[in-house]
DNA sequence: TAGTCTAAGTTACATAAAGTAAGCGAAAAA
DNA sequence: TTTTTCGCTTACTTTATGTAACTTAGACTA
């Protein structure tokens, strides 16, 4: 039985998006530069553990750059580099699927 | 601290997309209707439990339809609906982040 | 000079999610 | 009666994630 051939790259861009948080990380970074502290806050549930994980793979795939300022205490500010940017097209097609197809009925 | 507020509809959708294998299963969909194994055998690494799981996922969701046919053995056969359909613009989305941005220097 | 404070993580441990492989039920064919 | 096929489940193992406490570095405070 054949197995249908996916898009290498494609694939990969798939990977990005279907890991837990990524895509959430990106998006909020969308908003502008941000620090540790603020994304973590920004994304209920999240835990440091796995921001710590995520912004490394990231930042390995030159979606975001981490920036060091010494002040004291350190600030570091995390942003989205060109290539993290080019998501930004990607997110309105989600949200106008999400406008269109997902409906809230009840209130919490 | 104010927390960001993430449209609800928004944040649907990105969970659904970020959750392991979803995207993958839709998209493998997009090509038409298939049955179990198919799609267990289109995507390496994807065991039956989980692919179980995401249907019936999917499903609740509205976003596949499941279709029994009465045969010997059975068959059944899992198709997008309209909704799952309109996953179409954005993997068209994906595909071009994808095509300017991921590169494969290396070839295995 | 010792103790304190803050941001940005890291570590050890606990829980949840996913992977693996074997098994099940139905119906028909051998 | 046994075998075969499909579409799953189940029991068990491994991996991923969550929680909470701890670390590091430099400047500030007592």
């Amino acid at each position: 039985m054949e197995q249908s051939q996916l898009c290498p790259r494609f694939e990969k861009a798939l990977e990005i998006l279907s890991k837990r948080w990524t895509a959430k990380i990106v998006y909020q970074l969308q908003s502008g530069p941000q620090r540790f502290v603020w994304i973590e806050n920004s994304l209920p549930n999240l835990s440091g553990k796995v921001l710590s994980e995520r912004l490394k793979e990231l930042e390995a795939e030159g979606i975001i750059q981490r920036d060091v300022y010494p002040e004291t205490p350190v600030r570091i500010e995390y942003k989205l580099t060109d290539k993290g940017k080019a998501f930004a097209p990607l997110f309105k097609e989600i949200s106008s699927w999400a406008e269109q197809w997902v409906d809230f009925p009840s209130a919490p």
